[in-house]
DNA sequence: CCTTCGCTAGATTGATCGCTCTAGCGATAG
DNA sequence: CTATCGCTAGAGCGATCAATCTAGCGAAGG
């Protein structure tokens, strides 16, 4: 039964990307998790933020895939990036504007307060900026470049997520899309 | 002696952008402040959520003043949104990645939990776009496309604060103004 | 059968949370 | 002088925090 274990993880990762890391209890996530308090302890000896610091990393993951799911269907490399922001902003309306990054509300909450976190967090964001980079990379963009359009799709992206949060608004993803689209379009042209 | 009053408020904007909200607490302000106990809840009856929501408009409003500070001594506009973004990677830099947005962190996290302060954040950003979009108004772009050249910009600004914070990096913000600007120059041009 | 051990289960710890309360100081007004 | 009132001052409230503790369940190994 190491399903336990998964239960807490992703129950964890849910409840921070919603509330942020400060704000959720080690308490709220056994509870929601329907797990017993102790397995918590068990599993992860750290306490809450070895604990943290998964969940992080699990996020990590599945919203990496989320890549390939929009640039390999797309026709194009400027179809995908427009994709994207349009999904985003889909979802995050979706969900009530709850669902956004799952990590950026971490990042900044524990960035001068937990080291461990804070490269939890780093991590993540150097994995998914490689892996867009690779994308434009494979589209003709030289390494640099490649890096350079992809740090730039991710702060449109996660600044655009902020300010969709704050205002309950979508505009800022339409926005912040349609020019990374043409950025991308000139860069690449 | 409504100094006490505004040393609350003062020290409240510095912890809530530097540690977030939910992980700073009032006895902490209080302290910090060197402010009797009793005074905060004199002065603010609301608690918590009333002190978070003028501390976040005490913030939006002194950084609103940045714009003017960096745009009018520039010689041109693409100049002042580069100035702007290697002065953010340098006061970044020198606050040991502490002092980036003073309203990210709190809007993430209130996002779904208070919307008195969730308003109160996004009453900031509104302002603060609505002051960039002023600009590239002036510079001679319409109306539609001025709000927009703002909207991108705050949210490669933010996006770029929360790598930069999470990496320890200033790379982002490098990149991102690079861009920003010859965005803007393109658009303008 | 019995021992071992991964895991469950939750009571309990001391600290801290936001907040309320009473008491009293000091300046102003009558 | 006394009364009023804005503000100071902090003790103390119940609740909740992260974390530790002991106790015991139940399956695997001998």
């Amino acid at each position: 039964m190491t399903d336990t274990r998964e239960r807490i993880v992703s129950t964890s990762a849910e409840l921070f990307a919603r509330q942020g890391y400060s704000a959720t209890g080690v308490k709220q996530i056994v509870t929601q998790a329907q797990a017993p308090f102790g397995s918590l302890y068990h599993f992860f000896p750290g306490g809450k933020e070895e604990l943290g610091a998964e969940a992080i990393g699990v996020s990590g993951a599945l919203y990496e895939q989320l890549i390939p799911a929009v640039f390999d269907p797309a026709p194009d490399i400027v179809s995908a990036v427009r994709a994207f922001f349009t999904g985003a902003a889909a979802h995050v309306e979706e969900s009530g504007y709850a669902d956004a990054c799952p990590i950026a509300t971490v990042a900044l909450e524990v960035s001068s307060a937990s080291e461990v976190m804070r490269e939890a967090c780093a991590e993540v964001f150097e994995r998914w900026i490689a892996a867009g980079a690779a994308r434009f990379a494979g589209a003709g963009a030289s390494e640099a470049l490649a890096r350079e359009l992809a740090i730039a799709l991710f702060c449109a992206l996660e600044g655009a997520f902020v300010l969709a949060r704050a205002t309950r608004d979508t505009e800022a993803l339409h926005v912040a899309g349609e020019l990374c689209a043409r950025a991308v379009a000139a860069a690449l042209g």
